[in-house]
DNA sequence: GATGAATGAGGATTCATTCAT
DNA sequence: CATGAATGAATCCTCATTCAT
C-alpha cells in the first residue's frame, strides 16, 4: 500500500470515528455532513470521496458494531451452544453500551428501516442476525447438544426477538437499566429455561 | 357544546385521521405539515390551532393506538390475570398490524426518543407501559393469583422487552411474519411459563 | 380578489420582473434563485410558493415574450397574410431585442431543450410556433389570398427555420447586427418570394 | 516524436473521443469530467494535462465536426459554386446527423455563448462561418460565376442564418426531420432562387 | 378561529480544479 | 507525465413555523 492510500485510508477512519462520536454525543437524529468534516477537520467535499450519502456512513458506523461482535463469536467455536449464546447477547449488549444510547437509537432506526439497498447488507439486517443465530443452534443439534427435533427457526425468531426487545426497551427507558446486567437476568429468566425440553441429557 | 367548538373537534379529529391515514399509507418519514392539511382540506395554519407543532400529532396518532388498548383492558377486569396479559399481547399486536407497519416504525422511533417534553406523557411511554403491565400484576397479587414474593418488577420489564422485541422485528423483518400468529406463538413459549413458578397453585 | 391574493400576484409578479431583468442582465447561465429572491427583497422560500423550481421561472420568462407577440396577433385579423407574416417576424424580433440578447440565448437554451414537460406548452414550443405559423397560412388558403395547392406544411417549417435561424445568429454574431433591420431585409430577401408562386394573382 | 510525444497524443484523442461520445450519448448538458476520465480509463488530473478546462473539451469536440467539413471543402475547389454551397450545407448536416442531437444541442449552446477567450478561435464562431461562406461566393464574383454587384456580405448573413435555423430548429422539433432531406429540400426552395438575379447567364 | 403568504435556517450534494506525491 | 485525494464554493430545495389579514 502506497503512502497515498495509506492516508486515503486515515482520513475515512476519521471520519467512520468522528461519525460514531457524533452519533454517540447525542445529535444523532440531526448528526450531519458539515459537522462530521467541521471535527474532522476536512472539507465536506472529502466526505463524499468516501461515503456515497448520508446513509452510508451511518449504516457503516452501525454495521461495525455488529461485525466486531460476529468476529468475537469466531473464538467462542469450542464452547457449548449455550455459553455461545449468551456470550453473543451479553457481547451485543456490551457494544451497545460501549457506544451509547444514542447510537442504539440510530441503529434501531437503521434495522427497523425497509432500504436495504444501500447498506450492503446481502438482504437485510433481519437476515443476517437470523443466519447468525440459525448457525448457533442447527451447530448445537449436529453436535448432538440439542435433540434432532428442536425447533432451531422458531427458537431462532424468538431469540432475536428478546435481543432486539432489550435494546429498543433501553432506549426506551433512556438508558434507566444497565444493558449488561439486564442481559445476564433476562438470559437466566428467559432465554436459557427455552431449550430445557431440547437439551440432550 | 356549542356548534363551534363542535366544529373545532370535528377539524381536530379529521387532522388526526388524516395523518393517520398518510403515516399507515408509508410517507411516515417524510410525512409532512402540507400534506396532512392538505388532504384535511384546510390551511397550514389551522394545523398550528391544534398541535404545538409536528411531533405533537405524530405522538398523538400513536398514542391513540395505546389508548383503544387501554380502554379495551377495561371490560378485562374479571377475567385472570394471565388472560388480561394474554389479551393486552394480543390487542396490542392486533393494532399493531390494523394501523400497519409503516405506523409500527413511527411507533417505534417515537418510542425510542427521550423527547418527553412535547409529548404530553408524564414521564415517558416506558413509564406508562410499565405502569400498565404493573397494574395487572400487582392486582394479581392482592387476588392471591400470584404469590406475594413475585418480583412483580422484574417480569413487569420483561414482559415489555417481549413486547416491544417483536414489534421492532416485525419491522426489521419487513412484515414477514404475522403478528397476531407470532404474538400467540411467544405467548404460549416464553410469556406462559415466566409465571409458573409464582402461581398459587 | 382580496388584498391578499392582490399582494401575492404582485410577489409574483416581481419576482418574474426581476429574473427577467437578471437575465437580460448578463448572468443569464448562473442566474440563480438566490440572486433574484435577494434582488426582489424577499425570503428564498417565497420563490418556492410560486415557482415549482429554477426551469420554471426561466421558461415562464420566456414565455411571456412569446404570448405578448401572441396577443398583438389578435389585432392584425383583418390584414393581407403576408402582413401578418411580416408583423409576426418583425414583433419577435423587435420582443427579442427588447428583452435583450442574453434572454435571446436562454430562449434559445430553452427552446432546444426536450424536458417539455414543466414548460407547460402543450407538446413543445415547436408544436406551438407550428400551430401559430399555419394559422396565418391556411388561413390564408381559406380567404384566397393563396391558392389551394400551396404545400402550407413545407411552407411554415421553412418560415420557422428563418425565425429562429435570425435569432440564433443574432447570439452568435453577439449582437453586431440590428434584428429589426436584418428581419426586414430578410423578409424582403426570403419570405416574400416563397409564396409568389402560390399567390391568388 | 518520441514514443512519450506519440502516448501523450494518443491519451488526448481518446479524452476527445470519450467525451463526443459522452456528449452524443445525450448527457450533454451535465457531461463531466470524472465521466470522460473514468470512462477513458484515466486519471482526473489527467485531463488537465491536455485541456484548461471544461469549456475547452466542449468546442474542441464541436470544431472538429466542423473541421472535417472545412477539409472536405478543399476538394471541390473545380465545382460551381452553387454545387460547393450545396455540399456545404449537406456535409453540415450530415455530420450534425452523424454527431446526434445531443451533440447538436451542445453545438448551438456553444455558438450562441459569447464566450470566446478560451475557445481558442480568434474571433468566434460566427466569424468563422462567415469567413468560410464568403471565400465560396467571393471567389464566384472572382470566376464570373456572380455578377460583380452581388451584394456578398447581405447574402452571406442570410445563409449562416438558414443554416443554423435547420439545426436550431432540428432540436427544437427533438428530431422529427430527417436533417439531409430537409436541407436539400430547403436549399432547392430557398438557397438556389437566392442567387437567380446574380447569376452571369 | 381560519387562512396561506412569507420566512429563512438548514442540509444534501455536485464537481471543476488544484497540487503533493 | 500521471495520479487521485482534497478542496470548498456553489446551489438547489424543503418545510416547520409565524403572523398579518
Amino acid at each position: 500500500m502506497t503512502k497515498r492510500q495509506e492516508n486515503a485510508l486515515k482520513t475515512k477512519q476519521k471520519l467512520l470515528d468522528t461519525a460514531a462520536d457524533l452519533i454517540r454525543g447525542g445529535n444523532f437524529r440531526d448528526f450531519n455532513i458539515e459537522d462530521i468534516t467541521k471535527a474532522c477537520g476536512c472539507a465536506k467535499g472529502t466526505f463524499y470521496t468516501y461515503f456515497k450519502n448520508r446513509e452510508e456512513i451511518s449504516s457503516e458506523v452501525c454495521r461495525h458494531l455488529f461485525y466486531q461482535i460476529a468476529d468475537q463469536m469466531q473464538q467462542m467455536k469450542d464452547k457449548t451452544f449455550i455459553e455461545r449464546l449468551k456470550f453473543y447477547f451479553s457481547s451485543f449488549m456490551i457494544e451497545v453500551e460501549r457506544y451509547g444510547i444514542n447510537t442504539c437509537r440510530e441503529w434501531i432506526r437503521n434495522v427497523i428501516d425497509p432500504k436495504v439497498s444501500n447498506t450492503g447488507w446481502d438482504n437485510s439486517k433481519w437476515q443476517f442476525d437470523i443466519k447468525m443465530l440459525q448457525d448457533i443452534l442447527s451447530k448445537a443439534v449436529e453436535n448432538k447438544e440439542l435433540k434432532e427435533n428442536t425447533p432451531t427457526d422458531l427458537l431462532t425468531q424468538i431469540l432475536i426477538c428478546e435481543l432486539y426487545g432489550m435494546m429498543t426497551c433501553w432506549c426506551m427507558s433512556d438508558g434507566t437499566f444497565e444493558p449488561k446486567d439486564w442481559c445476564n437476568h433476562f438470559f437466566d429468566a428467559q432465554i436459557a429455561p427455552l431449550f430445557k425440553d431440547y437439551l440432550n441429557k
